[in-house]
DNA sequence: AATGAATGAGTTTTCATTCAT
DNA sequence: GATGAATGAAAACTCATTCAT
């Protein structure tokens, strides 16, 4: 029974079914096939809005991208102070909705897929710049340009690394473990800063 | 004409040679063809030697992981103090063979691999566990044995960041750069239980 | 906002869009998407009118043919005396309008459709019979019935050739250099009768 | 039961069985699965030796080109002087094999290919500078330069024209019909050279 | 009158794998 | 020990066509 305005309907239906293939299978080795079947459309009506799988996948990352992007910025929305600033951008990222087997498998397929496809690269790396600048934006005026920028790059490397390790070991911590390693990290950098 | 005695220098070709696919591609996306061209021996010699298509990237997997192995081993045999182990392990972790694109690439293929393949998920957390262990065993003396665990897992998951940061990221450190970083987050650990 | 009258305006924009796309293409692979695009409406649309794709490439066809046949009429009008005749078809044959890149590709790709289109084939033969017919009707009265035929199929045959060479190589001569060929051929053939 | 040695074989085979599909449909809307089925082979193994639809079709019409190569080379070689020359390409085009509902809708097929396929365009454009070649080669003795461009220019047309004719009408004239037709032609033409 | 929505059927292409030699 | 031959299965993608609105 087709009706009129079901474009943006599909699109987000077959968006949240490829995540949710790619969370599965736990790879980008996801077919056209599966993902339109669980979206509940045949396949070529995929291909009628994405026009090809590459174009659904990144669709798939954009709508992660933006996603953390927003729980970021809610996070960031109320903090109050530098240290909160950073504070808030960790807590986002090991947030339940972040810190899930799906978007944990989508982040490694989209790292992955970002080695091959220009496009993919591009929206990784400016959603991390962007995460950077965040960072070293609420650092600053805790520890100087210098170190924010080190600092910065320790976090977000330690928060990648639980990130993967999580996806793939029982024995990893879960998400507040990974978060409390985080913050020690944090408070060791800036009780260096205060004794200095 | 065929030789005796082949079958381990075949073997190993074929890993090299996809290992160095893997490399190339920057994913598991390798077709048995393409490894056994580059190894020059046919496809079906491939499935010959190894039975499987899978067979050789567990092989291939095995191999980056005893090599990983053998470069921390040598590390850890030249450390004559505990700080000197951990540090041996990081050093190892960004040592020039280890930290390169062709070794990254696999690093990152084999986690998504672990995700679908029970024997890579166990190879993968046999390995953690070892480098854990190590870490544990070098920090145990110098910060006690629950710090131990939670530093080693800081450690662990920081060289993990770093590596598939650097896989993708040009703006991301070099080796040397993220071991420096990796060993800054352990001398604030370590002055930290000094000043205790 | 749907028009009354709208059909015979929707039906030759969706012709002409159909000999466009094949001039574009030169062949028949378009797609009935790109010709209603290009017709500004929608596939449906062009369903709507005519049923199928087929019935669509038909009514091209005619067109074509159509248009042929009055451009041949219009110049047999002004023609005062059986060569004149002979000589206003040939020359119709290589008029602008006919002898474009457009035509010709349809025609060719017309001759391929009549293949295994009985309607096409069907088509074709009644614009030869009607061509050759009036061929012979201006020849007959020259060198009589039966060279007549000879010579009209010599005459079709070489514009027809002149055609499928000027769709495919840029060494053959334009229009002009075309009719001139058969021109001078038809000299030859009258030329002799006069001599016998 | 595979054996060695195969692949001229199958690639001869899967020639072959193009073109037959080619002749039965009329066009080049044959699709691998089918030509791989009348050769009596997988469609995986058609792309295993061609590597693509493409590269199969440009394989046929290689073969239909050098086949009427041949047949011109032989008609050629026992030709004495150069009269006999231009009939006997005249001949050759006309000769059962070439003119055989195969091979006519092989050429039809071909000349649209060449609208898309710049390696085929570049086929027909090589074959017909040959051809050219050939028949002024013979011409100028017996009418000179200039005329004998413009005589071989008129006989390459009305040749073609004969068969696109043939292949789609079944009033045009057979093989002998038409050879004479042109033969009658080329008498006229010479004819006005000794009168001159 | 006109279209967005939707799909089934079909096409090319890829690739791991098998097997006879 | 080694390979050329061969394929089945599956994938992406295309497109004419239908239908409810």
């Amino acid at each position: 029974m087709p009706k009129v305005g079901m474009e943006p309907l599909r699109r987000d239906a077959l968006i949240r079914a490829c995540i949710a293939e790619i969370g599965e299978a736990g790879s980008l080795s996801v077919t056209v096939g599966r993902i339109a079947a669980r979206a509940g459309v045949s396949p070529a009506l995929a291909h009628h809005y994405f026009g090809s799988k590459d174009r659904i996948l990144l669709a798939a990352m954009r709508h992660i991208l933006r996603e953390f992007g927003l729980t970021v910025r809610l996070g960031l929305a109320r903090a109050n102070d530098p240290e909160a600033r950073v504070r808030a951008i960790v807590r986002a990222s090991f947030s339940p909705e972040q810190f899930s087997r799906e978007c944990i498998a989508s982040w490694l397929a989209f790292y992955v897929l970002a080695q091959t496809s220009p496009e993919a690269a591009r929206l990784l790396r400016v959603y991390a710049e962007r995460l950077d600048s965040n960072l070293v934006h609420g650092l600053r005026p805790l520890v100087g340009e210098s170190d924010a920028r080190r600092i910065a790059q320790g976090l977000a490397s330690m928060i990648d690394g639980f990130y993967i390790r999580c996806a793939l070991q029982d024995r990893a911590p879960d998400g507040a473990g990974a978060e409390a390693a985080v913050n020690d990290y944090l408070d060791l950098c800036l009780a260096r800063e205060h004794a200095a």
